[in-house]
DNA sequence: GTACTCGTCATTTTT
DNA sequence: TGACGAGTAC
């Protein structure tokens, strides 16, 4: 394409963006603002220019997805070959590194790529082997540790271990490290500390890399971590360009390790001259802009930025109250009924939610009304447990020392093989610090149409048959072999899983397709390339796709989407800002953020709700309208209905309405004790022996001050707040 | 080994 | 309320 084509159609920011030098820049990407656009015209103009070859380009993105969008749409751009750039995702791209040099980073060449789920059990396993009690030592904590520990840049014995308790957790950390290291596997955090490593003390390879990567862009900026920056720092070294391209507002992933101030700092080390901002938004009309932007408005910590459209205000946003969770979704019901009727798509139309335990009550609404829905979330494809299974039986034939895949599918289907046979085989494994196959294939002997030694033939006839055929071919024969189809389609309540397992032979030939011809030198093996495809990208997390249906997911899963008409249901004291958020550094702020990522996913139309009572925990509970209904400016609201139910009417409803017909609650219904204390409706309290929850009303001073507050545990109660020892939470 | 019961727990999630 | 894991009984 002729660059002045493609350079067109941009604003002066984003072409300011698109055609800077070779300088390291931050670019403040607002919601709609463009910002793939200007990350795919950049790359392409920066090779168009001859300012760079595909080679020299290295592009992170957070998402597979988003990788993948960014290759197509510059291939798109340019007649060239995309491989030679590296775009991908930091697990990806590490994953790159060390299999091109795995020696370098005292690897196998085929290492295994362990997810989430493969960690968590190979440490349980190992912490029965080391006799530790789960209880004290819950796995999940250890492995929350040693992740930790990993994305500070820490080894075992790197850990400060002030106590006892620190200690143990060091020393499960350092046996794990080597058992990874004696199979040959390697976790989510190991990818990103051992090519820190690998990097860091080689220097002949950092200077390589540092050389050939001219360029380099990171997308989501905001949402890297800490190490992911040092991480970048070590591959760009002091004098190659990085474009860094994010929004501080849209930061909401602070509870796995993003860190925002990341922007900041990288302005710093990086000596950035140029900030640009993207502020014109493409997507939403005024109204809803607006309403993101005096939300936003009250946080502290931001770089400052302010979406503006040259399109019009458009619609007013409206505004539900509902007496119950149940009415709010018969409400949502009707209105998207009403919608879809009027011309708009339902995949056009989004409902989203703060937890996943909101989607039930819509999901019944939605079925009952018939209307075609689709939810996100949920286990995705390569991790359920019958395509788990089939996947270690290739793990084991790619590589049997891989212990995990091995206890995975030994006595899977079930072949006789007891947990008595297990405890010896690992027992035999750690005296002789040999493998579990190793163990496996000494036992041999008597009878081998049985047990151990029948499962050890099994395995190494599954890999002689299957040596010379295709990925695709060898997957099909294994799940025969193994007999997984047979046993699923012998069940009776799991029978639909052999549906999955034969979506794993079209996964197979998917990928077959997409990556045989482009073999690398860094992966000339098609099923370990398979294994980490499984292992790095999960696959589909969305019910059956296809068909036009209304999208219901999280606000977390909403972002980087956009929809003609968007619902945020559940908007709540407790739910939305969530309760939990409160007792967190900066969480206020983060959960106003996800608020601003919501609001923004609209393109014209905007429904807020939010339900006076709703079932939660199997207990019901009274709610109070988020704050965040209250920082939207009232004349871009629209209220569809007043509360009118009994409920409503004797709660919380009756003090006085400083905002009138929004028919959002006060701020400031408040009690006030004696003392001077004051309490008001929404707050969240901690009471002595109740514990914590929600002041739901309040009346009365002094000495007659009396809240009635709605405990997690205990429900509603009356307490009169002279007596009764309450505190702010 | 499997089917059942009981107890516990309950934001958000990608790689 | 309801999902899941551990433990128990056959």
């Amino acid at each position: 394409m002729n660059p002045a084509t493609y350079l067109e159609h941009l604003n002066p920011e984003q072409l300011a963006a698109v055609t800077l030098g070779r300088q390291s820049a931050l670019i403040l990407a607002g919601a709609g603002s463009g910002k793939t656009r200007v990350l795919t015209t950049r790359i392409a103009h920066l090779i168009q220019t001859g300012q760079v070859s595909p080679g020299g380009v290295l592009a992170v993105t957070f998402t597979n997805k988003a990788a993948k969008e960014m290759l197509t749409r510059i291939s798109s751009l340019l007649p060239i070959n995309p491989r030679g750039m590296w775009v991908g995702t930091f697990h990806g791209l590490c994953n790159r590194l060390l299999r091109a040099h795995h020696r370098e980073a005292n690897l196998p060449q085929l290492f295994q790529i362990l997810d989430a789920q493969d960690q968590l059990s190979t440490i349980k396993r190992l912490m029965k082997l080391l006799n530790i009690d789960d209880e004290k030592f819950p796995p999940k904590q250890v492995m929350y540790f040693i992740n930790n520990a990993k994305e500070q840049g820490l080894r075992a014995n790197d850990v400060d271990a002030p106590d006892d308790m620190t200690q143990r957790y060091r020393d499960i950390y350092l046996a794990y490290e080597q058992q990874c290291q004696r199979e040959g596997t390697v976790d989510f955090a190991e990818l990103l500390l051992r090519s820190f490593e690998l990097l860091s003390r080689n220097e002949p390879l950092r200077q390589h890399y540092q050389a050939r990567f001219k360029f380099i862009l990171v997308d989501e900026f905001q949402d890297t971590s800490r190490f992911q920056y040092e991480w970048l720092k070590q591959i760009a070294g002091k004098e190659n360009a990085v474009f860094a391209v994010g929004d501080d507002d849209q930061s909401i992933y602070a509870f796995r390790g993003a860190h925002a101030g990341n922007m900041q700092t990288f302005v710093r080390e990086f000596a950035v001259e140029k900030i640009i901002k993207l502020e014109q938004n493409y997507r939403s009309q005024g109204n809803i802009l607006d309403a993101a932007n005096v939300l936003i408005g009250h946080n502290s910590e931001r770089l400052g930025k302010n979406l503006w459209t040259a399109e019009g205000a458009g619609e007013p946003i409206r505004l539900y109250a509902a007496d119950s969770d149940f009415d709010e979704a018969q409400f949502i019901v009707e209105e998207i009924r009403a919608l879809i009727k009027d011309g708009v798509a339902a995949s056009q139309i989004a409902l989203l939610y703060r937890s996943n335990a909101q989607s039930r009550v819509l999901e019944h609404a939605l079925f009952s009304a018939s209307v075609p829905y689709r939810v996100y979330g949920g286990l995705r494809f390569f991790e359920r447990q019958e395509v788990k299974h089939a996947l270690a039986y290739l793990r084991l034939i790619a590589n049997p020392e891989d212990d995990t895949a091995l206890l995975r599918v030994i006595n899977f289907p079930t072949r006789g093989i007891g947990a008595r046979s297990i405890e010896q085989l690992q027992e035999a494994a750690r005296e002789q610090g040999i493998s579990l196959w190793q163990a496996a294939c000494m036992k041999g002997g008597k009878d081998s149409t049985k047990g151990v030694p029948a499962f050890v033939l099994l395995i190494e006839s599954m890999r002689h048959e299957t040596t010379g055929m295709d990925l695709a071919e060898q997957v099909e024969h294994l799940l025969q072999a193994s007999g997984l189809v047979a046993h699923y389609q012998a069940s009776k309540t799991e029978a639909d899983r052999v549906e999955n397992l034969e979506e794993l032979i079209n996964a197979a030939n998917a990928f077959l397709k997409e990556y045989d011809g482009e073999r690398t030198e860094e992966m000339p093996d098609t099923l370990t390339a398979f294994l980490t495809h499984a292992a790095l990208e999960a696959g589909d997390n969305q019910a059956q796709s296809g068909q036009d249906a209304v999208q219901l997911m999280t606000v977390h899963a909403a972002k980087g989407l956009e929809f003609h008409s968007v619902f945020i249901s559940g908007l709540e004291e407790g739910l939305c800002p969530h309760e939990n958020s409160l007792f967190e550094q900066d969480g206020l702020e983060e959960e106003r953020r996800l608020m601003y990522v919501a609001i923004t996913r609209a393109r014209r139309r905007l429904y807020l709700s939010f339900a006076q009572s709703r079932m939660l925990h199997g207990q019901l509970r009274y709610g109070v309208p988020s704050r965040f209904l209250q920082e939207i400016p009232e004349k871009l609201l629209k209220p569809i209905n007043a509360p009118q139910s009994q409920a409503a009417a004797s709660s919380a409803w009756e003090e006085p309405r400083t905002l009138g017909s929004t028919g959002i609650a006060p701020g400031s219904p408040s009690a006030e004790t004696e003392t001077g204390q004051t309490f008001r409706i929404g707050q969240n309290v901690l009471h002595a022996k109740f514990g914590p929850g929600v002041i739901v009303h309040c009346h009365g001073r002094g000495v007659n001050a009396e809240v009635e507050v709605n405990f997690r545990q205990s429900g509603m109660k009356r307490l009169a707040l002279q007596y009764a020892k309450l505190n702010p939470a």
